[in-house]
DNA sequence: AATACCATGTTATATAACCTTACATCTCCG
DNA sequence: CGGAGATGTAAGGTTATATAACATGGTATT
């Protein structure tokens, strides 16, 4: 649960994710554009990534050199979303709205940056 | 080993270490004047941090708390980097230097951000 | 109390990094 | 050949970060 957290955290900048993908910043955006990431924007407009950002790239990277093309990708992604929301209907309806709340109120303490001390380790 | 490669790794840029850390920019280059981190810097001169630094800084930032004066704080660190070479001539000179000639070679190719396919969960 | 120093804030100026938009190019497929 | 998909590239604008210099508030020293 706080592991989902960690790895949704928008930590990293354009030219770091290049560096990670080794994409060019125009395939990133194209990318974006096809919802296969949604990446976080700064007050300024920046693009901020996190770890399951770069994961999911660097899969869709695996499929497109394995001769893919976007729409075959994006219905793969298409798929695996249905499953996890499979997964979250198989707990009780208030159960998954409790869950959510909690995840909301960490994602916007996280957003706000207000971490206490000690706490980065959680990051890794 | 690979676990203090992940850790320095130049990932993070200024604004989110400072959302981190909720310390200024001002004070962040102060430390690093002071020796205190010593962040990566890309080709267009930016700082760029590691998950250890942002540590480094959230433990500047405790004692800076407790009321501790740089001077103190930079003895602390400096006790505590003698330690840690203390450890490491535990190891057999040849071996040392094996380990650290390993360890750049890594850091390395980090850097050059050759990461191959499905690494990225060595992150987190 | 006056002085001096430490840590941080603030401002100015420069430039790197990023944004969007538009057009160009290349490859593959029918 | 013609068109669509994926990516490159260039223009023009904005944001984030750099350094340097000076300002300021708090503490300690004399």
């Amino acid at each position: 649960m706080s592991r989902e957290i960690r790895r949704t955290m928008p930590l990293l900048s354009m030219s770091i994710v290049m560096q990670l993908t080794e994409l060019s910043a125009r395939q990133i955006r194209y990318y974006e554009e096809h919802h296969l990431i949604e990446p976080h924007r700064t007050d300024g407009n920046r693009r901020m990534f996190s770890l399951n950002d770069v994961d999911i790239l660097l899969e869709i990277k695996d499929y497109l050199e394995q001769g893919m093309n976007m729409a075959k990708i994006k219905r793969i992604f298409a798929k695996k979303s249905d499953q996890s929301v499979q997964n979250e209907i198989d707990l009780s309806d208030t159960e998954l709205r409790r869950v959510m709340r909690e995840e909301m109120k960490q994602a916007q303490r996280m957003q706000k940056s207000s971490i206490r001390q000690g706490d980065l380790s959680r990051f890794y």
